[in-house]
DNA sequence: ATGTACTTGTTGTTTAAAACAACAATTTCG
DNA sequence: CGAAATTGTTGTTTTAAACAACAAGTACAT
């Protein structure tokens, strides 16, 4: 036994029914990770039998989890093999809770953003404000699903730190919110299952499973948002959440001596230094999207904006580099406006990554801007309520889209 | 399928057999995090069934990798359990190349080191040399080990950058090597498989398995050596390694602007701004063991050492803070001249982490000092090859003590 | 066109490993 | 000393995956 306090991880046996769910799992997650892919690659991938895919494929089916179609097109000889995809039926909803606004979505499994609306919160934003207003969107959206959508959950993004265990927001200091049990609080009003995270680690598994870091298995995003600077990180095809849930914080990596302090008061950050204030105010703007903000830094031409931006790109060239010093990944992605710096400055930043990285490390590094955009958010988010249901497909309790009583939600099933 | 390039990771079946070498696996790994447990622990641990865990033991000990002994004290009522321990006669070699000398070692499946031989170079200590002193202290070794010894192979820990995959040194200052296969060299030279890695990595997997770490699921470890500052990372249980073997390197971190280079010619590195040398000038020590230098640390009253001490404190804190902020573990290890710097100064140390790190990740964060010793590479670097053994206990050759044809070892069974 | 090679889907049977059940062994405690 | 509790052991049952055999569908050479 352990001297220590604290006990070992879970070295879980394999039971019978263990190997089972296990396969169902880990079929599904395949399904979900190609959206769409044939039978005969689930085959060869999962190195189990013919058969048993055919098994496995058909149990998911009638959970109503996944699809079979024939093969659009045929290439190679033999027979073609049956194509499994994602249901578009199965669904989760997004929260997204920022200074100004809440941004509720609505997220199938196999990826596709359905619907997306960003209440502004008008004056007060407390907690229950931002609840009151998820709900009600949410139940919105319900009422325009027909009876057959699968209802996962609600996956909560917020910026700032969270106790990903109970759903419980430490601090988010672009919220305001201190010790705030969000997760007990949406569950109560929807009556659906929540699950919360940090948004940078949320956009980071939104952009391995479906965006700019699909098919590799070790991926760090540094992600900036309307709260600083985040990030999250993949391991071995795992997100990285540390032993509470905080793991992950790139934008408080400090990277100088300097005095300046970030959001969370911790000086000499990447969050202290790249700011994205500083560039909304030398272009002259109060607020802008990132969409805005990015046609800015491409087309600047003024000597001192690209002093300033330069020196930004010196400074994430250096978050970067520590970050694969320390994860030797394959991929670092690049959101928000650190990924414009990328596109404008990509040799300033690569070269910069070089002399501040090992060799070894960089040989094969890759850095890229996220495919995904403003939707990564709202996909990680949503993909919370998908890796349960994928945890366990024959177990996990689904909602229907069929309101009972007026209010509440039924289970499917 | 991946759009992108790379292969998407492993996302195994579990067939038959699969699981079944998995419960072989898991069992045999609880054995040895544990050093010794009771059937009646495994079969709670694992959750499988009471005659699984006799029916897997047994497996094991015809495999000759464990032993079952009656209990030594009852507790509690009813029968008492057996308890299995991992053997003592499963051995593995480990070769520690430095700047000025080679260590190798013969470690036990149970963590015990049973030998340790430093050789002191000669001068030039290019590979070959390096090796032809490896070979002939193991082959010495072997000599003396009984018939029944069962041989796992050799791990070698190298201060410096290692693809683990082959084995290749790709840089180690300390050493001056550059593109050394010292895996292929060794097994050449002796005809046992190696595995090679980061010493400092090693150090951290020892430290986990069987030292400050054991029975923690997240570990962060800082590793001060001859060759400079190494770190390592346990996440839930698993080493990092990241996509090629580099991970870790948390003495390359950069924790200020400051250009002082590190032994990799990296500016403002952790490495680069907490040297032993500095110690070693300010006590007027030409060289000195951990031990020696940690006497001084600990007894000085000499004003401008101690403003030379704390100052590095405060760069080991800012790294910590790093570390803390990423990865979120639950403790941090601090080893070499490292730990005499927590012991001193703990809590100034604790101080300066609490004031860089995020107070969420800190609030149940241990910091403590590495209980292997020198003995923690020596461990790590033979725990490679036992992890070999670990992953597939039916299938994994061993080697027996008996030379064939004066040479060649012979496998056992 | 036609047959052959190749691949995959499908069905029924076999197999092996884990669960289960029953009982024996060994301890603590009243 | 007997009852309760826990674990070891043995024999049986269960079940999910593998296996084998055949059907179905494609590509390609002749």
């Amino acid at each position: 036994m352990p001297a220590t306090g604290r006990p070992t991880i879970a070295l879980s046996g394999q039971g019978r029914e263990a190997a089972r769910a296990h396969n169902l799992s880990i079929v599904l997650k395949m399904v979900q990770h190609a959206t769409t892919i044939s039978r005969s690659q689930l085959t060869t991938n999962s190195g189990l039998n013919r058969s048993t895919i055919l098994n496995i494929v058909s149990e998911l089916e009638e959970l109503g989890l996944v699809s079979e179609t024939e093969a659009p097109s045929t290439s190679g000889v033999g027979r073609p093999s049956l194509m499994v995809s994602a249901n578009d039926n199965v669904v989760a909803f997004a929260v997204n809770p920022e200074s100004d606004a809440t941004t509720i979505g609505l997220v199938t499994l196999s990826g596709k953003v359905l619907k997306r609306v960003r209440v502004l919160a008008g004056g007060n934003h407390d907690p229950a404000a931002a609840v009151a207003t998820a709900t009600r969107e949410i139940f919105k959206m319900v009422a325009a699903l027909d009876a057959q959508t699968k209802i996962t959950g609600i996956g909560v993004a917020i910026p700032g730190q969270v106790r990903v265990k109970d759903g419980i927001v430490r601090l988010a200091p672009a919220l305001n919110w201190v010790e705030v049990p969000i997760g007990a609080m949406l569950a109560q009003a929807t009556g659906l299952p929540v699950a919360v995270d940090n948004d940078a680690s949320l956009g980071c598994s939104a952009e391995y499973i479906y965006g700019a870091g699909r098919g590799f298995a070790n991926v760090v995003s540094v992600f900036s948002g309307a709260g600083g600077i985040g990030g999250g990180v993949v391991i071995d095809g795992v997100q990285l959440r540390g032993a509470t849930g905080y793991a992950g914080e790139i934008g408080h990596v400090r990277i100088s001596s300097s005095d300046a302090k970030d959001n969370s008061g911790l000086p000499g950050t990447l969050e202290a230094l790249v700011r994205r204030d500083d560039l909304l105010h030398i272009f002259k703007l109060d607020s802008a999207t990132d969409e805005e903000l990015d046609l800015e830094i491409q087309r600047t031409t003024n000597a001192t904006a690209i002093k300033v931006l330069r020196a930004q790109v010196d400074m994430v060239a250096h978050a970067v580099s520590n970050m694969v010093n320390v994860f030797n990944p394959e991929l670092v992605i690049l959101e928000g406006f650190l990924a414009s710096l990328l596109s404008r400055f990509e040799k300033n930043l690569l070269d910069a990554v070089k002399v501040t990285a090992l060799n070894a490390a960089t040989e094969n590094l890759l850095i890229r801007t996220g495919a995904l955009g403003s939707n990564a958010i709202m996909i990680g988010a949503a993909d919370l309520m998908f890796a349960r249901l994928i945890e366990n497909p024959a177990v996990t309790k689904l909602f229907s889209s069929q309101l009972q009583d007026g209010h509440k939600l039924a289970l499917t099933h």
